[in-house]
DNA sequence: CTGAAAGCGCTTACAG
DNA sequence: CTGAAAGCGCTTACAG
């Protein structure tokens, strides 16, 4: 030990794990979409709380950035980096099952907030139980006298998109109004896609007196759009979010917003893909 | 070939590494404290820009997480994990020398934005011009007729914080206004601290009629402060900040700010610590 | 050009 | 209990 202090040694992880098959690491995989970055505030939340909780208990984290191999699985990328667990944050992603496939037997996996709809039965995931979340949200629009409420939507693959989208057409079952499918369009969680589904509804006479976007920074492009084309929010017409980012509370006058506990889920989501050191 | 497409086979890294003593993957040291997590939206563009301009030539991200050997040299800690180059953003964070010690000529090192002071003319370090910012920043609040500045500056230990400072030291100077020391104030870069101090410095009767922070979100604790004691902002008081953070644009009335380029700087970085991939 | 051997720095049985 | 050997999955000289 007192040769250890003096050279400053440390053992070898690679070689250490050549042996032990362990590295000491979990694996993330991040959406590489533009509006799926660190920028978004919602998943950098997610990163730092898995990075502190897999800290604590001796864990590094590797992000998955080499785009020069993008035709591998995510099994074999899993396998050459000797990751201990993986966690799959594909918001905004398109996924690719073939990409997928066999990753759930090979190691320790988890999704959040990003499970492919067809997949959702046979792997973990962490999410907001989303579809009560949108009902309540659309309900309280309801209750707020609006009748016609647009729904701006995630993406055409994602659990949680399916069940915001579901939650909002049971809260409109509930009260008596009709589903309008023209009412429901696809932001891909994107800003800049909202602010230009909103300008074009809105040019097109779309009869509508609220929206309800299924993220915070959607919610700020249909309000930018809103803004642009001299309407008031929420005067002429509410605006309510999903997410509730840091900016949210920020923005004047703070915006409407259903809150996800994104510190919580990163930890959850870090204490399953390693159960035995947590 | 046609195995391997069969197998889904992938050389192991680690094997790989033994020999060729590389792991095409570049290490993070972030800082650990609350207010230089990734919630920080400059931060969180920066591991963006690095994520991204490393992936492009193939190398994957590694944030030192573990926290389980926290007595370790990061020389150390960087051999253990054999990563091909390292990346120091220790804004906000206590720096310890020992801790550094050998490490620049182990591996290529580059620090952002966060450089000690006492070492900045051995390393790399990629930075704004962060002394002449806080200089033009003061000037504006003195053309505008302010005269009594708080100066909410970051740490005692990165030279950032130093250099702002400093350019706000000659911006009175040329001036010819008098440095009053007790106007020098440090948030260490956090919102709450920086609420703290404005709200004490109000309720002694200090007199100011300025406030020129080093992040913004020191800027959004000083605003929280005043507002809470009923002054008006930029009316009574007038604040600046620093970082442009996405926040500082979508704040009503949107805050005035030095903008950093955060994409630029992790990018720089990665090509430095990569010099010949790039 | 092909194929077997040596060796990277560890850990884990195993022999002494 | 101590110490040498085997082996993890690769790469790189080297022999054939």
């Amino acid at each position: 030990m007192k040769a250890v202090k003096e050279l400053d040694y440390s053992p070898n992880i690679m070689a250490r794990g050549l042996i032990t098959k362990t590295s000491n690491t979990i694996g993330v995989f991040f959406g590489d979409q533009k509006n799926a970055g660190f920028e978004h505030p919602f998943l950098s939340q997610l990163i730092t709380s898995i990075k502190d909780t897999i800290g604590v208990v001796g864990y590094d984290l590797l992000i998955f950035s080499n785009q020069k191999r993008d035709t591998s699985s995510f099994k074999s990328i899993c396998y050459e980096r000797g990751v201990d667990g993986v966690i799959l944050i594909l918001t905004g992603q398109r996924r690719n099952d073939e990409k997928i496939f066999n990753l759930h037997n090979s190691l320790p996996v988890v999704y959040i907030d990003s499970v492919p709809n067809s997949n959702y039965k046979k792997v973990n995931f962490v999410e907001s139980d989303n579809e009560q979340a949108a009902f309540d949200a659309t309900e309280h629009l309801i209750r707020l006298g609006n009748r016609k409420i647009l729904k701006l939507a995630g993406d055409r693959i994602a659990k949680a998109s399916f069940d915001r989208i579901a939650g909002y057409k049971r809260a409109l079952l509930k009260n008596n109004m009709p589903i309008d499918e023209k009412l429901i369009q696809y932001g891909e969680f994107s800003k800049e896609k909202s602010y230009e589904i909103v300008q074009s509804c809105i040019r097109n006479n779309l009869d509508i007196d609220a929206i309800f976007t299924s993220s915070d920074m959607m919610a700020f492009g249909a309000i930018e759009a809103l803004k642009d084309l001299h309407l008031r929010v929420p005067d002429d017409i509410a605006v309510v979010g999903f997410d509730d980012i840091e900016q949210a509370k920020l923005y004047k006058p703070a915006l409407t917003t259903v809150h996800q506990q994104s510190y919580k889920m990163g930890e959850l989501a870090s204490k399953i893909v390693r159960p035995s050191a947590m």
